[in-house]
DNA sequence: ACTTGGCCTAGACAGAGTCTAAGTGTTCGG
DNA sequence: CCGAACACTTAGACTCTGTCTAGGCCAAGT
């Protein structure tokens, strides 16, 4: 199963209590192509590349559902802008903030303890671990 | 050592290599009477209360000065603002993502694994590790 | 046909953060 | 002292990501 048949796409939404609409297939083909980190802007642009497809309001908005439905994963660290992850299974990143570029780690490569105690009146809804790097020889 | 004489932060500043100056100091007298994790809104409306005494491009400056000079850290948890740390020490946070409530988590309630193998040709800059959590009984 | 409800859209808008160009000290050489 | 050099500060314009509004479109049901 690589790239997902647009049939796959239309279960997927489905699975998820999406309606499958013409511009949310054609950003969920973008994404799910393969495992990949994008921002709305660039979710636009791939969508919009050969005519023009989707607008600016409805990506936005696609994006915000299926992070909500569990289609995507946000991923915030970068204070500019939020990144889409395709992967929803549990992992952590690197992010190259010289580059921008956010790579996966997968759990087992890094475990990390059980959660200590919450706050009061709270419950866990997820935990993101970010290990900043930088480029090699900074002239720092 | 609670509120920290003007002088301390003045010799604070010099040992990291920051020019003192009078807004600089009307910006890390509010940070460090406490620990606390303040946006750069929330720390110009504080420090402009009583009278207009620091523009807003200077506490924005000022707060990326003190964050590159290590006098407080960066948290990306918001794609909305950035909030800076007054505690450099080494911990974790929660993050309420209903209350945008950070709280600190001591390292040693949340050991983590190693570093796992890095990207090629990038060095570790440091590990940040956010558990989002909602307030309880949520219609969700 | 007409209504209802969900979806899409252009473009106005909001808010965090940056930039610019001018002003204000402060230091330092002569 | 005086003037040049330099660092710092500032108002306000500007940029950029993301949101909102108000209307248009379309499919389903009656
Ligand atoms: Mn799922
Ligand atoms: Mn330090
Ligand atoms: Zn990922
Ligand atoms: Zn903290």
């Amino acid at each position: 199963m690589h790239v997902p048949a647009e049939n796959d796409i239309i279960e997927l939404m489905r699975d998820h209590e999406i309606t499958p609409t013409q511009q949310r297939l054609e950003i969920a083909q973008i994404l799910f192509t393969k495992p990949q980190h994008l921002s709305a802007d660039q979710v636009l642009a791939m969508v919009n590349q050969d005519s023009a497809l989707v607008s600016k309001a409805t990506v936005y908005n696609t994006l915000k559902l299926f992070a909500n439905k569990g289609l995507v994963k946000e991923v915030i660290v970068d204070p500019a802008k939020v990144f889409y992850d395709s992967t929803t299974t549990p992992h952590y990143h690197f992010y190259n903030v010289d580059t921008g570029t956010l790579t996966d780690i997968e759990v087992r490569e890094m475990p990390v303890g059980n959660l200590p105690d919450l706050p009061e009146g709270t419950e866990a809804e997820g935990i993101d671990v970010i290990i900043r790097v930088r480029s090699s020889s900074h002239t720092t």
